[in-house]
DNA sequence: CCGCCTACTGCAACTCGTTCGCAATAGCGT
DNA sequence: ACGCTATTGCGAACGAGTTGCAGTAGGCGG
């Protein structure tokens, strides 16, 4: 279920080769960290975790990297709370709980989301593209507010 | 129909003494630019159009102004494409439609966000509280792209 | 209507994420 | 192994957003 979400079989080396990019060390930790945690990650928090496979590889290049990831397609960006972040690509019809408490991102797949496309699709002059659904509020783990 | 999903009636003043907050040119003119368009902002445009009505108001305090009206439940900040932006608020079933042409933000109201709280809260352990549904794509106004 | 108190403002310096120009480096086809 | 050039590391620059502080101006009490 979670292996369907993710490109599990996404193989860095040909889709860089592919189109005609090369195979660098930075894009393969770069893409290593990624797909390590195939969760939301910040770019600071990403360079930080490429700095310690190697820490020899730049910032500027852990940016370079992800937007060309982006541009093909392996990982997508999101612009959440103070921060962008990146996550392995997955169809949108999974859609993100946010927990307002612990900060994790979750992932859940609804039926609702392709059903809202063909909606808007039918009711309004506008073509869907992608849809991005962000859910906050207290993921299980975390605790209830006593009330005061 | 718009009328509904906005705050037509707010008025400042009363909104701001209720809390003990002063009531001042720079909070006045802000507050007239965001409900002047009723859109979505990035902060630095909506800088400018302070400016463009009174140059003498710093943009340090329109960031004041807007993270007040936040706290006071005025007005949403949405981090979208490369800023956050800010829009006089209105309730969550209202899903955005972002016209990746024109850049223009259009709000649509759907049964589906209702139905998706509702879905979560049954079907998960988590608890949902704010629902933010972004829907890029292409606006009735937009013509299609044409096949090469 | 006046004057005081202090909540705001303007300013300028600062932080921090992200980008850019350029010379050095390292993929990879031959 | 060689050479071409895509990429990198570096450092400087940029822009959004924040902050500390001294001066200003709301608004309340007289």
């Amino acid at each position: 279920m979670v292996s369907s979400a993710y490109p599990v079989g996404v193989d860095l080396e040909v889709e860089l080769r592919t189109h005609g990019y090369r195979v660098t060390t930075a894009r393969r930790v770069v893409w290593d960290v990624l797909s390590a945690t195939g969760d939301h990650l910040t770019a600071p928090s990403i360079t930080s975790r490429v700095h310690a496979v190697d820490p020899s590889i730049n910032g500027a290049s852990v940016y370079r990297a992800l937007t060309l990831f982006a541009e093909l397609g392996l990982v997508r960006e999101s612009r959440y709370e103070d921060a962008s972040t990146w996550e392995p690509f997955h169809d949108d019809a999974a859609i993100h709980l946010v927990c307002s408490e612990c900060g994790q991102v979750m992932h859940h797949n609804t039926e609702l989301v392709p059903r809202l496309r063909r909606a808007i699709q039918v009711t309004t002059d506008f073509a869907p593209d992608e849809i991005d659904v962000r859910v906050s509020g207290r993921c299980g783990h975390c605790p209830a507010e006593s009330p005061v």
